[in-house]
DNA sequence: CACCCCGTTTCCGTTCAATGGGACGTTTCC
DNA sequence: GGAAACGTCCCATTGAACGGAAACGGGGTG
C-alpha cells in the first residue's frame, strides 16, 4: 500500500540496516529473524535478499538461512582502507608476537572509539577482548588512549567535551590527565582494567606529522616481568609499520 | 527525466557497482571518475556516495575524493564467513611459515576460482601472485586444484563441462587428469606456471564428509629441497585446522 | 585581473522501481 | 489432523529515486 518506503528510510539505508543485522558471531540467520532485526517488513527482507544474493554479497541457502556472502567480503578487503596498514605491520605483530608469545593487536581509531583491524593470538596466552573488527571506548583500552594521546588538539577537545563516565569510574578531569601521561611516557597501559588479571600496553604509529595513525598493542598476564623490554620492542616494532607505510 | 533507473538496473546493482568499482590498489578516488567507472551518471554518484558516506561505508575527502570506509570493512569483517575459517587456520599457518621462511596463503573455492583469504608473507621470500581477496583460476593455481579435486563428483563434472582453456595450454581431458592425479596424491602442486621460478604447493583442509573447505599451500623457490617433509607438515596443519573448525 | 575550464554541488519536475499487505505452498510441531 | 510458523509470490499504489540543467568554486592561464 505505502508505495515507496514507508518508515522514511531509503534503500541504501535498507541495505545497511540488513547487513549490519548480523551478529558478529553468528554466521547464519533465518529470513525472517533477519527482518525482524533489522526491523523491515518480511516481504521486503526477502526481496532485498534476493538482489543481494544476486551479486553474491549475501548467500542464501535451503529452508530461507542467509548467511554472508564471499563476494562481499572480496570486494571490501580487496580495496579495504586498512589492507595496507595490515600488510606493513604484519611481520613486526609476528616478530613481537614470537618473542612474547601473547597477544598481539594493531588498531585504528575510529569515531570514539578504538577499531581493532588485526589480531594475533597464540594458544595459551591470556585472555583478549579485542576481536578482529571489534571496537572498544577510547578510555577503556590501552590502544585507544595511544590512539587519542596522539591526535590534534583540537579533536582531543572535541573528545573530551562530549566525554561521558561510563559507569562512573572516571571523571573528564582524571580522563584528560590519562591522556596527557600516555602522550608524555610515549605508550598507554592499563593494569587490570579490561580484564582483571591482564595488561595492555599499546603504543602509538606515528605518521610524519607525529599523530597517530594506529596501534600497536600487546596484553600480557599480570605477573609479566619483562615489562622494561617491552615497552622499547612495541616502539621499534611501530617505528617500522610507520616506515613501511610512508615508502608505500 | 528518465526517472527511476533508466538503464534497467536497480538500486542495489548501482550500490554493488559503487563498493566494486574500486580498484583493488587505489584507496581514494575522484567522484568523476568513480561515477566513469561504475557507469553511472555523476548526478546519481554524488547521492548514492552521499548516502552510503552518512553510513560511513564509503568516506569522503575535500575536493570531492571519496574512499572505503572504516564502518564497511568493520561490518563486513565481523560477520564474515572467513573469520572463523582465519582464526583457525592462523596459528598453523604461523607455525609453517616460521619453519619455512616462505609464503604460506589460505583459499576458498568461491565459483570456478580460489578466494585467497589470508596470505602471510615474508621479507625475502619469493614473490607471490595471491593477493588477500585476490582470485586465480582454479587451474593455474595450487590451491584452486587442491579444492576443487577435493569436491562432489557432480560439481566437479560441472567445472569440467564448462572448462574453456584460457590460452590453450590445457585440454578438457588434460584439466580432468591433473584432478584426479592431485586427489590420488591428496595435494596439489604447479611447478613454474603461476611464476617461472616458483613451485606452488597446496593441501586441502577436508571437512568430516572428505570435502574441502579449503585449501592451505605455500609458494617456494623452484630449487626448494625440503620438498619431501614440506606435503607432510602441511597436511599436518590442514589436520589441525579442520579439527579446530569442527570444534567450534 | 578577468577569463575560462573542469569538477562538484544543488535544484526540481517526471516517473517507474520499490513497497508491503495479502494469499498461497510447505514444513514443523503439538 | 489441525495449527502455527515460515518462505515465497503477486500486484496495485505512489513517493523516492532519477538525472538534465544550471549554479558554484577553485585553480590555472593569457
Amino acid at each position: 500500500m505505502v508505495a515507496n518506503s514507508a518508515s522514511g528510510d531509503s534503500v541504501v539505508d535498507r541495505i545497511v540496516r540488513l547487513i549490519a543485522a548480523f551478529p558478529q558471531d553468528v554466521h547464519t540467520l533465518q529470513l525472517s529473524e533477519l527482518a525482524e532485526r533489522a526491523g523491515l517488513p518480511l516481504t521486503t527482507t526477502h526481496r532485498l535478499v534476493r538482489q543481494l544474493a544476486g551479486h553474491g554479497l549475501l548467500e542464501t541457502g535451503p529452508g530461507g538461512t542467509v548467511r554472508p556472502g564471499l563476494r562481499l567480503w572480496e570486494l571490501v578487503n580487496r580495496t579495504s582502507p586498512t589492507l595496507a596498514l595490515r600488510q606493513a605491520a604484519m611481520p613486526f605483530m609476528e616478530d613481537i608476537q614470537q618473542v612474547l608469545n601473547q597477544n598481539v593487536n594493531l588498531a585504528v581509531l575510529d569515531g570514539w572509539e578504538a577499531l581493532f583491524v588485526e589480531r594475533l593470538s597464540r594458544r595459551g596466552s591470556v585472555a583478549n577482548r579485542a576481536q578482529v573488527a571489534g571496537r572498544m571506548p577510547i578510555h577503556i583500552s590501552s590502544a585507544g588512549l595511544a590512539l587519542m594521546a596522539h591526535q590534534d588538539k583540537a579533536l582531543q577537545g572535541q573528545y573530551l567535551d562530549q566525554f561521558a563516565d561510563p559507569d562512573g569510574k572516571l571523571t573528564r578531569d582524571q580522563a584528560r590527565a590519562l591522556l596527557a601521561e600516555t602522550a608524555r611516557q610515549g605508550f598507554a597501559q592499563l593494569k587490570g582494567i579490561v580484564d582483571p588479571d591482564t595488561w595492555g600496553i599499546a603504543v602509538p604509529v606515528l605518521n610524519r606529522r607525529q599523530h597517530a595513525v594506529a596501534s600497536l598493542g600487546v596484553v600480557v598476564p599480570l605477573q609479566e616481568m619483562r615489562l622494561q623490554a617491552l615497552v622499547p620492542a612495541l616502539q621499534t616494532a611501530a617505528r617500522g609499520i610507520a616506515r613501511r607505510l610512508a615508502d608505500s
